[in-house]
Order: C-alpha cells, then sequence, then structure tokens
DNA sequence: CAGAATCCATCGTGATACTG
DNA sequence: CAGTATCACGATGGATTCTG
C-alpha cells in the first residue's frame, strides 16, 4: 500500500470508506489504465502509454507504481534488452472492475445531464 | 458546474468517464457529507461541522460550496439572527447515493484485506 | 451561527532532458 | 523500451483571525 492510502485506511476506518475507494482509484489516467488492463488482460508500458495518448513517461510511471503499491496490479519486467515490462490486474484490480463500471455510468449520466444544461444556457449568468 | 468539473466533463467525454464521478466525489469530506446528508435529509452548517468532528470551517464551507456548485446538494439560507443555513441533497445527489454504496462497499473490503496484510506482514521488507 | 480573509505547507500533474 | 532526474506550477487542505 502506498503511504497515502495506508494512512487513509489507519484513520478513517470508521464511517466513510468511500474515502478508501477513491485515494485508491483517483488519480490521473488511473480509471483508464484500469478499464483498458481489464479489456486487453496483459499491456505492455508503451502500449497503454499510445492508449492513454501519450502522458508524460513519468506519469505514466508513478500511476502504474501507485496503483501495484496499492495491490491492485502486477507489473512483470523481462530483463532483456530491449527491457519489456507488463502490466496486468491483480484480483484486487479484477475486484474493482464493477466498482469502475459504476463510477463510469454515473460519470456519463452527469456529464451528458450538465452538457446539456450548458447547450440551454451558452452564457450562465447574463 | 466547477470549472475543474466543466473541464473534465468536456475533454473527457469519450471513454473514461469514472474520472467525472472522481472530480464531483472526490474531496476531503465529500463523500462522508453526502452520506450524512443522505442519511439525515436536512442539515445546518454547524450540525455537519459537529458530526464530521470539526474540520476547519474554512474547509466545510469549500467542500460544501463545491458540491453544491456541481448541483449535487441545496443550500438554503434564512435571513435572520442568528444565521441559519440547511444543506440537503438534491436529485442528483439522491441520484449518487447508491454509487457512494459501492463505494463505501469496495473501500471496506479494500481496508480490511490491507489490514489484515499489515497484521501478517508488520515490517514489509526486512 | 455561518461564514470570509489571509497565509502557508504539501501534493499532484506535467514539461524537459537524460539513460541502461 | 521503459524508465529516472530535475524543475515548475497550480490546486488542495488546513491553521488562524475576524465579522454581520
Amino acid at each position: 500500500m502506498r503511504e497515502k492510502t495506508e494512512r487513509i485506511v489507519r484513520e478513517w476506518s470508521d464511517s466513510c470508506d468511500a474515502e478508501v475507494s477513491i485515494a485508491v482509484l483517483g488519480g490521473a489516467w488511473k480509471p483508464s489504465i484500469l478499464t483498458l488492463l481489464g479489456e486487453h488482460e496483459v499491456l505492455r508500458f508503451g502500449e497503454l502509454g499510445r492508449l492513454l495518448q501519450d502522458p508524460t513517461s513519468r506519469v505514466l510511471t508513478r500511476q502504474l507504481r501507485e496503483l501495484e503499491e496499492d495491490g491492485l496490479i502486477t507489473r512483470t519486467v523481462y530483463r532483456q534488452v530491449p527491457p519489456k515490462v507488463e502490466y496486468r490486474l491483480s484480483e484486487l484490480g479484477v475486484s474493482a472492475t464493477p466498482l469502475l463500471g459504476e463510477l463510469t455510468r454515473w460519470g456519463t449520466q452527469y456529464a451528458e445531464q450538465q452538457r446539456s444544461s450548458l447547450d440551454r444556457v451558452p452564457s450562465p449568468s447574463e
């Protein structure tokens, strides 16, 4: 577990564990990464980068490491030249896919509703 | 909508709308606030503060304003002395309660599993 | 009571350049 | 190919003080 995740797991042990989920799943690219790994089973670092439309490698690396630390994905290194690293969902990661689906569903519904509001009221307060 | 939320709604319109959900629900106290409002129907500013174990009023105010901007809660001001402000879930807020439930369920399960791992391995790498 | 104003430390994201 | 190192910057959370 990441330090941040562990802190939240420890401190908020009582009510609102939703914070835990958000701490683990929240972060640029993370939902997309998990969704892609759910669809493709296994992806290499470069493949992920292309599918995500090129986040900087530093950022992608960080997101992947955090997901690994939190136990959602596994990282397999093939010691060869050029290097090859494969990522896939762990059991824990698989267990999160229904939740990701719900997040996506509600987010989509929310976005559509808000977009239609934007259309009806182009400039909010004039 | 908040500017941040709107940006995400616009830019990520295609895949991963899970980011939208996280943008709206994520943030210190927000899941707790929504859960409490779901349970109590209506709460005043001070009541929320006490139930949340006293975040600073500045932070609580910000979280509430953001939730209001994003359309999840409503704010009712009674112009009287001393002032009285009531918060409750909007329809959109109510629509998010099942999702919050899922977030809480997965978070709880995750936290329990990680805690038991912590017990089995007190110091991770020695 | 329900905040607003000010200030500050930290974090997350990203750009850029370099490497085994 | 799959990173690491360094730097910069805005956003976020919070402490403190003040107010209609």
